[in-house]
DNA sequence: CAAAGCATGAAGTCCGTA
DNA sequence: TACGGACTTCATGCTTTG
């Protein structure tokens, strides 16, 4: 275990919130009990092909249903509105961000410690043409949210026009599945080609059913006739959201990119949810970015159009330092950029030193490693005192020095 | 030595039905 | 309510290649 913050530490600070502070309201609407279970389902006005319904159970977490959080672009949801408590209601920001499906009880405890905010669980299908379902739990407004222009192409058809050609009938699917660290190997889409190749026109329904499984469970692609083929880095770049050749380039390898990119944000949808913060930092903004990686946050935030005035990026590996200080340098970033390698070499002192010298942060970004928590983990599926997925703790330790040198030293 | 290739299921959620 | 089957998943570690 390789935790910079003890469980009984962190759950001391907890204490400081009072023993049962019922912190995350949805006002008006819901009123959580910490002993009941309350589900409420909320009649969408103007839209009624779903219901958004929220469900809150303190025992275990519920996924809202379909993933649409508290809302997204063209799908009304002005019925929905929260209170934060006042510890967490003013500046800064925080933004958290991890998989949505993590084994039982994760996501309770993460919100436990993220001063019981309930977390948004959203489905970037609704923002691209890939499923990537995740959990946010932030302290940010959630009335007037804009997308980002243009909207990305929301079907596969629609993001690869080329490959419209080669796709069979009998292939419905409109949404690619999730983007992982690896791809499908050469065996698996030689094998499905051998056994395409046996047939003149169209396979007969068994083969078909066959081969969509290994198209959905390796997420595959038309490229040709009877020819499968995995998703090329470039195709991550943009159905995530990023800028072509994002991760391209300087030394950085194919298998980098692919690992990289399956562990980044996708950026449409995080910027839906920063867009709140547009016009409100017109001379900058002031970001903690914790486990950067190739810089979602960063990328998300300038595509918004808010200058990035002093940056503390904070990611181990030293391949995605690159690439996001190179991006720094392409689009010309007028502010300061700051790089940092490790999370547990943040301190308190250090986290001083900067508010005082920034005039305090006004955004702490970031999502934990999840590798703990990943259904594709067959090895370590640990939860959240795993190698890497403990983490968190420091990522809740750092929140809540902010949140505490803001509020006693900074006022 | 670095990079790429490749085999390795469990643990959930969702959804229909009895 | 309960149950069974379909479906999906920010990966790890060993082997091969060059």
């Amino acid at each position: 275990m390789n935790m910079g913050y003890s469980i009984d530490e962190a759950l001391t600070a907890i204490d400081k919130c009072g023993p049962k502070a019922q912190i995350c309201d949805l006002a008006d609407f819901i009123c959580a009990s910490q002993l009941e279970k309350k589900t409420v389902s909320l009649q969408d006005p103007t839209n009624n092909r779903h219901d958004a319904s929220i469900s809150i159970d303190m025992g275990m977490m519920h996924h809202s249903h379909p993933m649409t959080g508290f809302g997204i672009p063209n799908e009304a949801s002005s019925l929905i509105s929260r209170k934060l408590s006042r510890e967490v209601a003013d500046k800064p920001y925080f933004y958290f961000e991890n998989v949505a499906i993590a084994p039982k009880g994760v996501w309770n405890n993460m919100s436990r410690f993220l001063y019981e905010i309930e977390p948004e669980f959203v489905d970037s299908k609704y923002f691209c043409a890939a499923t990537r379902k995740r959990g946010y739990i932030h302290n940010l407004p959630i009335h007037n949210r804009s997308p980002l222009l243009p909207i990305p192409p929301l079907t596969i058809q629609e993001a690869f026009p080329a490959t419209k050609k080669w796709w069979p009938s009998w292939d419905k699917r409109t949404k690619l599945n999730c983007l992982l660290t690896c791809v499908a190997p050469g065996t698996v889409t030689d094998r499905i080609r051998k056994i395409l190749e046996n047939f003149d026109a169209e396979p007969p329904p068994n083969v078909q059913d066959n081969v969509l499984q290994e198209c959905r469970k390796w997420n595959l692609m038309w490229v040709g006739k009877k020819k499968l083929a995995p998703l090329e880095p470039d195709e991550y770049e943009k159905l995530l959201g990023f800028p072509r050749d994002h991760t391209r380039g300087g030394g950085v390898t194919r298998t980098e990119r692919f690992r990289a990119l399956g562990n980044a944000f996708q950026v449409d949808t995080v910027a839906y949810h920063l867009s709140v913060l547009k016009g409100h930092f017109p001379n900058g903004i002031n970001v903690l970015s914790l486990f950067s990686g190739i810089g979602g946050a960063e990328v998300a935030l300038d595509r918004l159009g808010i200058m990035l005035k002093n940056v503390v990026s904070v990611e181990k590996a030293e391949v995605n330092r690159n690439i996001i200080r190179s991006w720094w340098e392409q689009t010309d970033q007028r502010g300061n950029l700051i790089e940092i390698d490790d999370v547990q070499k943040v301190s308190s002192n250090q986290l001083r030193q900067w508010m005082t010298k920034f005039g305090g942060f006004d955004l702490i970004i970031g999502g934990s490693p999840c590798n703990n928590f990943s259904g594709s983990n067959r090895v370590s599926r640990h939860g959240l005192e795993g190698e890497q997925s403990s983490l968190f703790y420091d990522y809740f330790r750092i929140v809540d020095a902010v949140m505490d040198i803001q509020r006693n030293e900074l006022q």
